[in-house]
DNA sequence: CCGTAATATTAGGCTTGCCTAATTATTATT
DNA sequence: AATAATAATTAGGCAAGCCTAATATTACGG
């Protein structure tokens, strides 16, 4: 079994992958882990041996089909606790990650497909988040950002590219949650502030950086 | 907060001076640990200087207040976890040690608190031992070993003193659940065999190392 | 009360995963 | 292409928790 921290690293990875495309940088790698490069080098050079990763000595490293797989298999974790915590327990949305961050690291693939059927096989977590199957297949959903759309567009606001507690909360105060439909009815030029229809009748006007962190389906 | 190395010597310490009286040796925390004697007293040294022991040299040690505490909040924690995974998620009863050892090393007082109100409160773990409350404290519940019965007597099945999986199959094979009633028929002289009347209707002998492990209350 | 067995502690090492400082590669700039 | 800036790696260290081997302490039988 992989330690806590590989986990973490292959959750991070497998993350930079999917933002930046192919090869990841060590420098984007501790940042992103908020440690120094040179225990970001460390760690690679072993999780290379264990061929977790594909690695070029400073060219950059992508994961193997193996980490790949390892990587899918602590975000299903992740996000099946998150519904746990969120649909049973009565958690915000805005509380769970740190939690998940825990539980994702339990060893055990019955805990974890018992859960998946006790929480009735959910397909994205509280964030709007996909959950992959036990396979590791990502139920695929096309989504765009909502600071993609032109005025007049609408479609169903289902996820979030930010996941801060402090922009959970906002959307929250607002009264945007996942589902509801959105509509674009303004794009001001000037400073690029967005006039949204919230569910046919609420009014906002968000800033560009908010939209930019809306995913939109639809 | 405390390492998970920690937690589990303030558990196996708490175990030990609950068996066995006041202090604690430092080989029967060795041999519960499965680790060696010199690594024992490596980590009192430093669970002394953090008040979590109070450690006598070569004499033995017990736990401080602050330890007792510790303690018995990790142990709420796996036997509330233990409930979590038999009740809503179906494990069988010798299935959950293993998982609930990982889980209660989870950092959340939020979380564990929730978890207590979702499963509404339990009093005991599925192996019939105490749940202490949210203050540490175990609801007093008088119990005696099955082996300490003479004939005629009875009473409920309500513990286990050995959580082994082979044991909790046996039980489950001969058909002892917790809360059933239990009377003792006869005590065979000879070799200490028991035999049981189960619910009032059916008949089982067993050995004494098995009528020494059951817990027997009113 | 003395020697031996049993217990406990100290000393020195190892692995994991991190650190700082120094060095080497790579990329960008003029 | 030479130099400067940025990125990456190497070298040497540290804390946590474990180990083995050596030493010290306590307990016990005669």
């Amino acid at each position: 079994m992989h330690s806590s921290a590989e986990e973490n690293y292959l959750k991070a990875i497998y993350k930079l992958q999917e933002a930046n495309g192919e090869l990841v940088a060590t420098s984007a790698l501790a940042q992103l882990l908020g440690i120094h490069m040179a225990s970001v080098t460390d760690m690679l050079k072993k999780m290379s041996t264990k061929k977790l990763v594909a690695y070029q000595k400073s060219k950059g490293f992508k994961l193997t089909e193996k980490g790949r797989l390892a990587a899918i298999g602590i975000i299903r974790k992740h996000r099946l606790w998150e519904v746990f915590l969120v649909d049973k327990l009565g958690f915000r949305w805005d509380e769970v990650h740190d939690i998940a961050e825990q539980l994702e690291h339990i060893h055990s693939q019955d805990l974890i497909d018992k859960l998946d059927a006790y929480l009735d096989f959910p397909k994205t977590d509280p964030h709007g988040d996909p959950i992959p199957d036990a396979k590791g297949v990502f139920a695929i959903s096309k989504s765009v950002l909502l600071a993609a759309l032109s005025p007049g567009s609408q479609g169903k606001f289902t996820g979030v590219t930010d996941h801060s507690s402090a922009f959970l909360n906002y959307l929250d105060k607002i009264g945007l949650s996942l589902g509801d439909t959105v509509k674009v009815k303004e794009v001001e030029a000037f400073d690029k502030n967005y006039t949204l229809l919230l569910k046919g009748k609420k009014s906002v006007v968000v800033s560009f950086k908010v939209a930019n962190s809306l995913l939109i389906s639809e």
